[in-house]
RNA sequence: GUGGCCGUAGCUCAAUGGCAGAGCACCUGACUGUGGAUCAGGUGGUUGGGGGUUCAAAUCCCCUCGGCCACCCCA
């Protein structure tokens, strides 16, 4: 065995071509729905200073779960752990030249100082998908649409696949209902964060610690029962009579314990989950409306979400939705029959290439056997040969590798052939 | 960062203190102008790395690296 004498940064991927193919796969996914919806691709630094962090995201995203280190001058450097507060300043910056409301979307690869576990990693992919200018309930269920479009468009239907909505000022309303003071609400979002992944008892003596009373426990329980809460939301019926507009109602639906974890949301939050519950958040959101004033600018709303690549892979396996993706981007390969034909090889190639067909060569003379189980194992769909007999009659042989159909034409309908076979 | 489980051939896994193995994969041939199927043969290992105990370590102990699980947090 070759011995890696040098392994990977701990929690990074290589990314081998199997791997980087449905990278591509998902990253041409995302830019088609993106680009339905009009919004245009954007990307911000990879480094960016701690500071431009200190103010916002969770305290906790940047204390303990960044990459940071000091560059030659000393100045604190910060690998992106995620990219709203780059999108905050970008805005901040040009917010008086913007063509606003924008739509702006990018996927690129972020860092964060975690334990490495099943979906989730220290260096991971992230597609963003923001609208900053507007605050109405439309824009919000419009990027749900965003990101429910994208499940469809990959296969994953809605018994699969469900996001799950709440809003944070209907629930600060129903909190302050149950005398729960405004100065301990943020820490019962926290509570109710956590809600499904502890143990009954846990969770209320959870509860109990940051002050409630058995009786706003109670007036809690009750609350996670209340599915027609948002109901009682002007913004969330409006929400999700947009979501039936753009028909994707099927997709969404309330869920009063959904509440995020990032500090900045101020109103509709929501996140996709699986419907096994076997992994975690596939897709986080919400509206966020003060964070551009945070670096400097004048207060912009803004509503958005991230979708990791790590999880949704695990979702797509799950289902059995992973692509079977070309080895080889290859849709023919000539062999080299001998060497005193190599030359005729080459040149059959360069024909096909010319035509506007991607060709590869076998890179030597080998015995023909051995030259089709090249192109079986690259997954090369059509393989031609030029031999004695071709040459001497002008005319190319090919085999179609699917059927196993093989067939013998003029050297001039060769290309159309493979063309028509490579579709398949 | 805390706690737990686990690292053996390219992959999935055996061997529980006593000669490191199997299946699949790969290579070669049967088949000198044709992949997948079959048969035969073959290559491939400092048992993640380092140290210790022992006549003897994949196996027991310590350290370290990595993966996985639960916290924490979140894509």
């Amino acid at each position: 065995m070759a011995k890696v004498r040098i392994p990977t940064v701990k929690g990074t991927r290589d990314f081998y071509p199997e791997d980087m193919a449905l990278r591509r796969w998902l990253y041409d996914h995302m830019r088609a729905v993106a680009e339905a919806f009009g919004y245009q691709e954007y990307d911000g630094p990879f480094l960016e200073p701690l500071a431009l962090y200190a103010a916002k995201s969770g305290e906790e995203l940047v204390k303990e779960q960044a990459f940071v280190f000091p560059d030659r001058s000393g100045e604190l450097i910060t690998l992106r752990p995620e990219l709203t507060p780059s999108l905050a300043r970008m805005v901040a910056q040009r917010q008086k030249q913007l063509v606003l409301p924008l739509r702006w979307w990018s996927f690129g690869p972020f860092w964060r100082y975690e334990r490495p576990q099943r979906g989730r990693g220290r260096e991971f992919f992230q597609w963003n998908v923001d609208l900053v200018g507007a605050a109405t309930p439309e824009t919000d269920a419009e990027l749900a649409a965003v990101g429910a479009t994208f499940f469809r468009r990959v296969g994953l239907q809605p018994q699969q696949v469900r996001i799950l909505v709440n809003n944070r000022r209907l629930m600060d309303t129903q909190l302050a209902a149950l005398g729960i003071p405004a100065e301990q609400r943020k820490a019962v979002f926290r509570l109710i964060d956590r809600k499904e992944k502890m143990q009954p008892a846990a969770w209320e003596a959870y509860a109990a610690d940051i002050g409630l009373s058995p009786a706003q426990i109670q007036g809690l329980y009750a609350l996670f029962e209340r599915h027609d809460l948002w109901q009682t939301s002007d913004e969330l019926r409006r929400f999700f009579a947009a979501a039936e507009a753009l028909g994707v109602a099927d997709y969404l639906r309330y869920e009063p314990t959904v509440i995020r974890g990032l500090d900045y949301y101020t109103g509709t939050v929501f996140e996709a989950r699986d419907h096994a519950g076997r992994f975690r958040a596939i897709l986080g959101g919400g509206r966020y409306d003060n964070l551009v004033a945070a670096v400097g600018g004048e207060p912009v709303p803004g509503v958005g979400f991230a979708m990791g690549d790590m999880v949704i892979t695990l979702v797509l396996e799950a289902y059995g939705l992973r692509p079977d993706l070309p080895l080889s981007p290859a849709q023919a390969l000539v062999t080299v029959f001998d060497a005193d034909h190599w030359l005729d090889s080459l040149r059959l190639a360069q024909r096909l290439r010319a035509a506007g067909l991607r060709v590869v060569v076998y890179p030597q003379p080998a015995r023909l056997g051995k030259q089709f189980k090249y192109a079986h194992r690259l997954g090369i769909p059509v393989v031609l040969v030029r031999g004695p007999d071709e040459v001497a009659a002008d005319r190319v042989t090919l085999k179609h590798m699917g059927t196993g159909e093989q067939v013998q034409v003029p050297t001039e309908q060769a290309a159309d052939r493979v063309r028509q076979w490579a579709l398949d």
